[in-house]
DNA sequence: GTTTTCGATAGATATTGTTTATGGAGACAC
DNA sequence: GTGTCTCCATAAACAATATCTATCGAAAAC
């Protein structure tokens, strides 16, 4: 049994004549003649019933056929979603997130699509969480990576409904100290060695900087905050001219050497992916989604 | 692309190799890596990575994979479904017939033939002769059961020609009275002792009654036709009631001797199996017909 | 370095499918 | 009836395609 004579058997079926199944098919009568009476020899049962007007379907026909169809529509949806995958070279993916997100995580990530799919088009976006999820319900972006709070519900940001979320990473902000600091070295701080620490940190309006803000807020803690800047390097490099102390993802790090653990009450976060669920997504978009949801998210080391 | 191929990549897929998987198809190793070749020729992609150990799937090639399983499980199951029709493990089952075939003589046999074949759905329609042949010529019924009249030819109703009709039981029409009646007690009547009986007869139009309407005319009796009623029950339950006696066939009796034969001229008619021999009957109802033709029918008692 | 394992390739052969031409059976018109 | 039309089945020639045997090349294992 191949395909073909499957494909003859439905023509029939449905034109009710095999002269006419065989100019559908661009074949002659008596091939379409020769592959049905194979078919039915090798399932040991009649299929049509010849009558001067044409086929008509007996009753193993009929059952025959009404498996015949799903399963020449199931391969048909094969054949597409590899042409979708094929589709791949030639696609265009926007993603936005954080500057974690974009300067630390993303760029292995994008690398390894890249060389899978090198002739997909990527747009990079470094943008606030809440410009990324307008953003991503505007469209312009594909796929979106924001920072969400973990909750005893699991993850459940204030996001518009037709966005779906999906905790994607676990980050933990360190604390990064110049060599002149006396808790230079170290490998935990407490919340009131910051007291005394001159601070470089993330501008304020950001996801990072509120989750900093009310922790310091928590613990009683009324910082000095001497730069606010926007690019997680700049204040590495604030951090490495000797400015201040500074908070920064653990993914921003070189070593985990190089920052600090909060000894008690760290600040964690979780960096979640987002997209809207009532678009399609571009085949690009959507590979590139599953390849994040599906292989380990980097926090889990 | 064939089934073939496809069967290929899935044994290749489910072997990792090759050379195992021509061994497991008992086909040579050549031939797989040109049905392969083939396969991702038409599909414009490479469905597996050559490794020096084997052969590994690539992403298209999994995304393939999982549509081709279930199509060709599809088709197995499609395949197994006809093997249960061809066993009469499954399949359906139309038949027709006049209120007596219907009523008391399919039962039994429906009955039978339900216990050794218990998934075989059966339709039992209860229509009057004329309408049965049609249904039968339309394909609503597989086999009908018509009156027929006993000829000096054999049998020879008016049918369309692509049906066959056989004969298969031989009946009389009884007389059954109520208790009230002079005849009442007797085994037989003369036609003459109806003139002074009220009767309740089936309805105009059946083939029965044509029957009864002709002898009558042949005998010179004017009836007298109190009621006239489509349901065999309904008619003995009216007898018992003792509105008036009628003509039953003997099947419907619960014993011969409830009913009175005709001394002279009884009313005798056949019934006949009908069904088209231009279509293939199904492998229920050719199992069910010949259950009909070959057991003793049930007139030869 | 040698051997083993694996898939690809080439050419011969075998099988299978398709075509052209023809036949036969029922339906339909006259 | 008789001829004609519309079906599908069949036969034989031909074309396409799959498979086989034999061999090669590359990477890994010993």
């Amino acid at each position: 049994m191949e395909l073909s004579h499957l494909t003859t058997f439905v023509a029939i079926a449905r034109e009710g004549h095999m002269t006419r199944a065989s100019q559908a098919l661009h074949l002659t009568q008596p091939a379409l003649s020769a592959q049905l009476s194979k078919l039915e020899e090798e399932l040991g049962q009649s299929l049509f019933d010849r009558t001067p007007k044409g086929m008509e379907l007996t009753e193993a026909g009929r059952v025959f056929l009404a498996h015949v169809e799903p399963t020449l529509s199931r391969l048909a949806e094969g054949r597409r979603a590899l042409a979708e995958l094929a589709g791949l070279e030639r696609g265009t993916l926007a993603i936005g997130g954080g500057a974690t997100a974009t300067n630390y995580l993303l760029p292995h990530l994008v690398a390894r699509f890249h060389a899978a799919h090198p002739r997909i088009q990527f747009f990079v976006r470094e943008q606030a969480s809440q410009g990324v999820i307008d953003a991503v319900m505007d469209g312009e972006l594909d796929v979106g990576v924001v920072t969400t709070m973990p909750t005893r519900a699991g993850v459940r940001p204030s996001v518009p409904a037709p966005l779906e979320v999906r905790k994607w990473a676990e980050d933990e902000l360190m604390l990064v100290v110049p060599t002149k600091s006396r808790l230079y070295g170290k490998q935990k701080f407490q919340w009131r060695d910051l007291e005394s620490e001159p601070l470089v940190l993330f501008e304020a309006g950001s996801a990072v900087r509120a989750l900093i803000d009310s922790r310091f807020e928590a613990e009683g803690i009324k910082p000095e905050i001497v730069m606010e800047l926007r690019s997680i390097e700049a204040i590495k490099q604030m951090v490495a001219e000797g400015i201040g102390a500074a908070f920064v993802s653990r993914y921003a790090l070189a070593s985990p050497r190089d920052g600090l653990r909060a000894a008690k009450g760290p600040i964690r976060r979780q960096l979640s992916v987002v997209w809207r669920t009532d678009r399609t997504l571009g085949s690009a978009s959507r590979a590139f989604l599953d390849m994040m949801l599906s292989h380990d998210a980097p926090g889990h080391d």
